[in-house]
DNA sequence: AGCGATATGTAGCAATCGCTACAAGAGCCT
DNA sequence: AGGCTCTTGTAGCGATTGCTACATATCGCT
């Protein structure tokens, strides 16, 4: 037995990795707990039951997240709207993106069903999505406030486009945004 | 005991019914069996498997999503490519079709998983949306079928924005639509 | 009337679910 | 050393999962 300690902050890297590659909707406590090495028993004691575990998940999740826009992200801003529309969709696109997307849209599943803790973690990764899209366009931008949120509808819809095997039709919605 | 006999056409509105209020994705057959007034042992009789039930709901719901365009949706055409966008999200913003979107996302959840059954449904109903974004823009409209494929892009963007609690950003991508 | 195909009810199986009772090891404080 | 708390393992509970075995009922057909 290895003498380190358990703990939810060291849980729960492994517990993401799980769920980013077997998605988050029909995970189970044993194999969550297999990914992580340890037994259900213990992800309930650390955690208290299964649903503070997701709660903490999407939390981590959530800064996973923002520190995935801090890191693959490019730093300067963009030349125009569209411009700044098509790198998130590009980057995001990326195939080490992927896993992220799949447990992506199991938050937004649970969030139509009304979960709190879903729809606090969905829109806290909408708010920082939107925050790094108002600093990143043109600095010219007339609006950047109505501009971000414009971008963001669109990067939002190309992305669902995407998820269900019609990305031609979001990429012609990203193409034909203004500026 | 009844003397109308069961069959998958009898049977499909009320499952139909059911995963529209529970979500789809963690229906099971015994709480399905119950809305449709029969038995899971049933459910397999005239299905052959959960599978194919869910590939045949799948396909009822669409038929269904084809129907609602025909019935909720004006038959004139829009005065604006934005007129059509916002027409399209406020129609699908009332009540009654909340059932549906709790389906729809986990339909979009399944996407993400590589179902192709899923795929099949969803690229389904996004063809039979886009088809009518084509035919409803402004008769004028320089570019119908790009037209068409951005204000389907800003829609879906709303409403996936509007599904996770930030609706504000969605509606304010769809009036920052040209024309 | 009788036969075969179709349709349905009852009961149950192995697997998995979230969770808990109980005991024991490990480390710290006095 | 003795106790005390924190942590972990083992075993199992009742509920639910998809699905099946078996018997029976009902129907059309000849």
């Amino acid at each position: 037995m290895s003498t380190a300690r358990l703990s939810r902050e060291t849980l729960l890297p492994l517990l993401a990795a799980h769920v980013m590659e077997h998605g988050l909707a029909d995970a189970s406590l044993r194999p969550l707990a297999k990914a992580a090495g340890t037994s259900d028993r213990m992800l309930i004691y650390h955690f208290g039951n299964k649903d503070a575990l997701v709660e903490a998940l999407l939390d981590y999740l959530g800064g996973l997240f923002a520190t995935a826009l801090d890191t693959a992200f490019p730093q300067e801003r963009a030349v125009s709207r569209r411009a700044c529309a098509e790198t998130v969709y590009v980057i995001t696109g990326r195939p080490e993106f992927a896993p992220f997307f799949r447990v992506w849209w199991d938050i937004v599943a649970g969030c139509s069903d009304g979960n709190e803790a879903y729809l606090a973690a969905a829109g806290g990764m909408m708010d920082v999505l939107l925050d790094w899209v108002v600093t990143h366009l043109p600095e010219d931008d007339p609006d950047p406030e109505a501009g971000a949120r414009a971008v963001m509808t669109i990067i939002e819809g190309a992305q669902m486009l995407c998820a269900v095997g019609r990305g031609d039709i979001g990429e012609a919605g990203l193409a034909a945004l203004e500026g």
